[in-house]
RNA sequence: GCCAGCGUAGCUCAGUGGUAGAGCAGUGUCUUCAUAAGGCAUUUGUCGCAAGUCCGAUCCUUGCCGCUGGCACCA
């Protein structure tokens, strides 16, 4: 019944440019939805642009360029480097689209109102002119005034603006994360949420002047003095990428997404005021959050004024995309901070990488060539029977496509991998237990049913991999001559076809050269 | 300040009421199919500090020290 599969990342902000951080996240949701496309699923993966914040305005104000341009300019570089990352987004939907984003947003609004929930009230605040912002006091210094602009002094202004009844929600959705309809990983941000819940809930302003939004973002309804807040428009990307508001049929097909990937500072946003709009409006909530940690650099915070804000695409040109999503993925703790080092990531490349599974598949397609004619080797017993396959005794790989699944689906993408890691383990005991070089002059029956387990088992690891790096699992099967996963869009039912005897292997470069 | 969590081998972390484990790094050794790769063996720990409960605590309780995160209009 449910044979979709829809996983969404958080839009990124486009102000500055990408950095390891949305790296990271651009590569969580890749896996999820890899690996659900795997299990046979029809995905959807989405992300976007939030463009429709005044700050946009105003830095484009700065540089000297139109607002339109001066975001499309920064929001290509993410979706670039979403391909960069070898992941493969489905929608990327921006919050300027005009065709799509403002009727969908609009409809949003509109179901709220009718639900009663939008209302007029005046906020009065300290405005800055000098930013264009209004600041609440614990923003500003001693003196009260905004650290941007010292010496002037900030107004109040008053204004009318829409606010959203979101008080009249909070049991609502107590329930639906209690109950587990709204599943917040890890428990940490799930307790959080839930004690930020046992306050009284605030109304929030959803809409800005038209003045001071200087007539950028998605206009009110009926209201040509009003544009719509970032909370409002920016969270409702996830349903105006997949139809809502212009393609029912799209929207039904898709939502509720099954996965919300985010980063941990946003988390209130999508735990909290997200199901609110939605309740309010009548529509189906999200069925889970996943949140994320940060990253630090050698034990530090990132930050521009720091300096050091990685680039995950330096990264890439050295390494290769497959070995940064490996960083990613095994040595990050998928729900909590994780440093990046430069040192660190090459010992694991190494360790795992090149030592591990590259020098694996190595030294098994050499053994073929040599001892098999270069060919995947013929057998007289059931593949099924083979140890690598289905000896209890140890870590076979049966186990560790069980332990892979476990873990994926709870979004513990770094015990997945060490599943698939302490298997590759078992695998390369298994080549020195049973010596093929001294096999070969004895007994070469034998030899080809060592080999052909050992060709099947990196086989199965090749499928195991395909969501977590989808390159290498590709030169893999090109090397086994595996055409099933070969494909575009592998299926997991496929992997159970054995490795044809007689297919000729294909001799390929280290997969990963080892590092200095 | 309030709330939550953490503090275990050089590093990253797992773990149990009966005085500890994995991976990586290090060391030794075997081996050659392989990317000077692989197998095996192996060193190091007052399990943050102190007190309490208990026959017995690293795991329970309390206090202290240190660190991290959350504490609303900040994507």
């Amino acid at each position: 019944m449910n044979d979709t599969f829809y996983v969404t990342c958080a839009i990124p902000y486009v102000n500055a440019a990408p950095h390891i951080g949305h790296a990271l996240e651009f590569v969580q949701g890749d896996v999820i939805a890899r690996y659900h496309a795997l299990l046979g699923k029809e995905t959807l993966l989405l992300s976007g642009g939030d463009e429709n914040a005044l700050k946009n305005v105003q830095a484009a104000e700065k540089a000297g360029i139109p607002v339109q341009q001066f975001i499309d300019e920064n929001n290509v570089k993410f979706f670039e480097l979403t391909k960069s990352l070898g992941c493969r987004f489905d929608v990327w939907q921006k919050g300027s689209d005009q065709a799509h984003h403002f009727p969908a947003s609009q409809k949003l609004w509109e179901l709220c109102d009718k639900a009663g929930d939008i209302y007029k009230k005046s906020y009065e605040g300290l405005y800055c002119v000098g930013c264009e912002t209004f600041y609440t006091p614990d923003e500003l210094d001693e003196k009260g005034e905004c650290f941007e602009h010292p010496g002037k002094k900030l107004e109040t202004v008053k204004e009318e603006n829409y606010f959203f009844k979101l008080s009249k929600y909070q049991n609502q959705i107590i329930d639906l994360i209690t109950s587990g309809k709204l599943v917040i990983v890890p428990d940490t941000r799930r307790n959080e949420v839930l004690s930020f819940l046992k306050q009284p809930l605030q109304d929030i302003s959803i809409s800005r002047s038209n003045a001071r939004a200087k007539n950028w973002g998605v206009p009110v309804p009926n209201d040509n003095t009003q544009r719509m807040y970032v909370w409002f428009d920016a969270l409702n990307i996830y349903q105006s990428g997949v139809g809502f508001g212009w393609d029912d049929t799209q929207y039904k097909k898709w939502w509720p997404a099954d996965v919300h990937v985010i980063g941990k500072g946003i988390s209130r946003f999508h735990a909290v005021y997200w199901p609110a709009f939605l309740l309010s409006a009548g529509l189906p909530t999200p069925k889970a959050i996943f949140v994320h940690g940060y990253f630090t650099v050698n034990g530090q915070k990132m930050s521009k004024t720091l300096g050091n804000v990685i680039d995950p695409l330096t990264l890439i040109g050295k390494y290769g995309a497959d070995a940064l999503r490996y960083y990613f993925l095994r040595e990050i703790p998928s729900s909590a901070d994780g440093d990046f080092s430069e040192t660190r990531f090459k010992e694991l490349y190494n360790a795992d990488l090149a030592n591990g599974l590259g020098n694996l598949v190595a030294r098994v397609l050499q053994m073929i060539q040599k001892y098999c004619d270069g060919k995947i080797p013929d057998i007289d017993q059931d593949p099924d029977t083979h140890p690598l396959r289905a000896d209890q005794t140890f870590y076979n790989w049966k186990k560790s496509w069980k332990d892979l699944d476990t873990y994926t689906t709870a979004f513990q993408f770094h015990d997945a991998l060490a599943a698939v890691w302490k298997f590759i383990k078992v695998a390369d005991k298994y080549v020195d237990d049973n010596k093929p070089w001294e096999l070969v002059k004895t007994d070469p029956k034998a030899v080809d049913w060592v080999l052909y387990g050992l060709a099947d088992s990196i086989h199965q690891v090749a499928w195991q991999i395909a969501p977590y790096l989808p390159e290498t699992s590709r030169k893999i099967a090109t090397a086994f001559g595996a055409t099933g996963l070969s494909k575009d869009q592998p299926i997991y039912k496929d992997s159970w076809t054995n490795l044809k005897p007689g297919t000729k292997i294909v001799l390929i470069p280290p997969l990963f050269p080892r590092l200095p």
